[in-house]
DNA sequence: CAAAAACATGTAAATAATTACATGTATAAA
DNA sequence: TTTATACATGTAATTATTTACATGTTTTTG
């Protein structure tokens, strides 16, 4: 029952861009595809071993220091059809994650509840947070708007950012309701 | 290495507010909180032995037609418990869920990429059914706004709506930057 | 009345994801 | 120089999730 496996075409992704490490393809996670989408490094050493089978990577040894070898993966041919493949093929509905703490609220009829309040104040404070963070990895990363060469990178920043002041928005809504 | 298990929780929510058959516990993932969560039946049946067996909640059987005898779940009080105890607790930050076609977006780094129009149009259309058959939901189920005593229900609807607005205006901009 | 759809309840099998365990190297900080 | 942190790469074990398989009953539709 093999289910679509979006980590492939991540990895494939973002070795397109520029050959990357098992611990780089980790780390790009803590960043802004982070936002969208999440993976381990259990999970992901696994892929590549897989990836590499199917011819869609390759890697490099690298020397780092004295000992260290690193591996560095670089896609292929074949890899590069099937990234493009899956880029073109339409994306189904997705399902929109798992807000834990949207379902909390969906248990609470009363709106003079005592539970609301600590609840919401909390929430306000880790969104507002993100919010924070993310508006200055946008200026941080592009300080004049769009650019015409990171344009897909640009899109999804906005996209994060405009999320969490959207969820911010919602929730002093929903305070100012009580 | 227990996990969460918020599935739990939320079957206890669920059935808190009435008895309910496993049945109506998958299907009420089709509806509004399916918005925010995903479960299939075949997860949700062997959840509902577990927590039995733990007697967070029992059930009845009841007869249907002729022959027919199915299971009503009903919470007890220990389970009323578990789940308030869930409400109370600060909720972890959560991880944003998987966005597929964000993801795509990333990979396409020219403005002026072919692909980029298709994709962006095709996903409009689908948020657009989305935002609408939401917006319905949300004047059919609350038609004079909020009330107190299904507030929360009424907030998780209002995000939903709200979400889905932002992105068929955030792809509208997109679209508009081509 | 017959067929289709909805209701109802399982279990098995496989993939996906997370936590845990493990080891070692290189670089930065104290 | 030593310690702490980051880099680097695995594997094992477990939980979570999805797809598949399966059977039967009741209600609705044609």
């Amino acid at each position: 029952m093999a289910q679509r496996n979006i980590l492939q075409f991540i990895i494939l992704g973002l070795i397109h861009e520029r050959p990357l490490t098992g611990y780089d393809l980790t780390k790009a996670f803590d960043n802004d595809i982070g936002e969208f989408w999440s993976a381990k490094h259990s999970q992901i050493y696994p892929q590549l071993k897989t990836l590499e089978a199917k011819a869609l990577l390759t890697h490099t040894d690298e020397v780092t220091g004295e000992k260290l070898t690193r591996k560095r993966y670089t896609i292929t041919e074949t890899g590069q059809a099937l990234l493009n493949q899956w880029l073109r093929a339409p994306t189904p509905e997705s399902h929109n994650g798992k807000d834990e703490f949207v379902l909390k609220l969906y248990f609470i009829q009363q709106q003079n509840d005592p539970r609301l309040r600590p609840m919401l104040i909390e929430q306000l404070m880790l969104h507002e947070q993100r919010l924070n963070h993310l508006t200055q990895q946008l200026t941080t990363k592009f300080p004049t708007g769009a650019n015409a060469t990171d344009f897909g990178h640009f899109l999804i920043l906005t996209h994060a950012v405009r999320r969490e002041r959207d969820y911010t928005v919602w929730l002093q809504d929903a305070l100012h309701q009580l």
